[in-house]
DNA sequence: TCTGGGGTCCTAGGACCC
DNA sequence: TCTGGGGTCCTAGGACCC
């Protein structure tokens, strides 16, 4: 903190190790895909172009994709389905359960496509990739950006803008920019405009990233309601009240990067499986069940990040949109790290004992690991007496065997057949670039 | 009636120690 | 009357992102 406050030139970028990112004459180009998971659907069924669609969230309980469309409609990010429904009927607004197998495999191949044209590459979300187009001045960084537009939906379908700045915070502005102003062609340079003050001036504090709501409302009561007025304000003062991330937006605002391009993913801290259920579950061994799922899903991930976990909490939600919502959570510290699913379950299942209480109406349960080390490192314990290698291998066939066959393929008892907890999902489009029995098909008319 | 899921980072406050 | 102060570690909760 201290060499923030003394050392004005050095950007308050935490201590990232110098070979994972970008020298400090980064171009951030800030990639992001239109309407991602709406786009996605649209490239398997052309149908959907120039119509109205949303995608749904999990138990399509909210949309979370819009089309311009569908955003042209009134209908708002994030709002619950039902809200909306009555419109959605009325302008016969085409309805998607989200795909993530579908549009996790899109996205790798948009990453793929973009890596023919820089090396240094930031995955910032599935949607989103930061890329340093510095050393591409020469060929014109606006031109080479529309090349790169046009290059990712010739080869994958999807429609993507890019915003190019001298900051993160920046380049999210002018990637914001290119999206609303079809002249734009999909690319705007920051750095090019003649009057960026200007634009500031037309921007509200809200649509910077990292403002959320709470610090919308706490800076517009001190009179800051654009982003130029952020911009101006003391950096001393800002720090004093909304902190270091505070600063760091003021200071990007301003041109100084604080937030390095970052190559190397960092290891993950933690791994959370949690799901709504798709009516309120009142019974200890429906909630266990349940518990044993999730908890079965999240040890996949860890083993497929070769991580092992010291910690388990199990919590769950009763009533939540309402008064009345509490969640309830117990945390173990297991002896010996581990990724193991059935060892797993059986803490998992002891816990959510712990946290069941008669009368509740479960409204959403889920398991977390923390304390995550590296596999190979796991400290095993002279008195484990537990046989760790054969539990290895039984692992590594069973997540073969789901990755031949299907997640799920093969289960554990203990997570039930019947599941009838388990959220809705009734409007899901095919997967049809990972399942071999979801493919499009190609018909002929005679 | 019906409101997602998976993550990270920061801060405040309590416990504890010397 | 008047009850230290500085440091560390941990945790819970808030805020934010997509």
């Amino acid at each position: 903190m201290s060499s923030i406050l003394c050392d004005r030139e050095k950007p308050a970028c935490g201590g990232q190790p110098v070979s994972d990112v970008a020298s400090n004459k980064t171009i951030f180009a800030l990639v992001d895909c239109n309407n991602f998971y709406v786009s996605c659907e649209r490239v398997f069924n052309p149908n959907l172009e120039g119509v109205p669609v949303v995608v749904l969230s999990n138990n399509d309980g909210c949309i979370i994709s819009r089309s311009n469309e569908a955003k042209a409609l009134g209908i708002k990010m994030a709002v619950p389905f039902f809200e909306v429904r009555d419109l959605i009927e009325q302008a016969n607004v085409r309805v998607y359960s989200a795909n993530f197998t579908l549009y996790g495999d899109m996205s790798r191949r948009v990453i793929h496509t973009l890596a023919q044209f820089t090396p240094e590459r930031e995955i910032y979300s599935i949607d989103e990739v930061f890329l340093n187009l510095s050393g591409f001045e020469r060929a014109g960084l606006s031109d080479y950006a529309r090349q790169i537009v046009a290059t990712v939906k010739k080869w994958t379908g999807i429609p993507i803008s890019i915003g190019i700045a001298p900051t993160k915070t920046l380049a999210k502005l002018a990637n914001k920019q290119a999206k609303k102003r079809p002249e734009l062609k999909g690319v705007m340079d920051w750095s090019a405009l003649p009057d960026p003050e200007e634009r500031l001036a037309q921007i509200e504090v809200g649509e910077i990233w990292g403002i959320g709501p709470s610090g919308e409302r706490r800076l517009k009561s001190w009179g800051i309601e654009t982003a130029h007025k952020l911009r101006q304000a003391d950096d001393q003062w800002i720090l004093k009240r909304m902190g270091i991330v505070g600063q760091r937006i003021l200071l990007e605002l301003r041109g100084i990067s604080c937030l390095p391009l970052e190559m190397v993913r960092s290891p993950r801290k933690s791994v959370l499986c949690s799901r709504s259920f798709g009516r309120a579950v009142e019974k200890l061994n429906e909630l266990k069940e349940a518990v044993a799922e999730f908890t079965s899903q999240a040890a996949e991930t860890l083993r497929e990040d070769r991580l092992s976990a010291k910690h388990l909490t199990v919590f769950c939600i009763t009533r939540p949109h309402s008064e009345q919502a509490r969640t309830h959570s117990s945390t173990v510290e297991l002896p010996v790290a581990t990724d193991s699913t059935p060892e797993l379950i059986r803490y998992a299942l002891r816990e959510a004992e712990k946290i069941f209480f008669a009368d509740g109406r479960f409204k959403k349960a889920g398991v977390v690991f923390s304390g995550l080390v590296p596999t190979e490192e796991v400290q095993t314990d002279i008195f484990d007496g537990k046989n760790r290698g054969s539990a290895g291998k039984l692992m590594q066939a069973l997540d073969e065997v789901n990755a031949r066959l299907g997640s799920g393929a093969l289960r554990f008892a203990a997570a039930g057949l019947l599941q009838s907890w388990r959220m809705k999902s009734s409007r899901r489009s095919p997967r049809c670039t990972t399942r071999w029995n979801e493919l499009l098909e190609a018909k002929t008319i005679a």
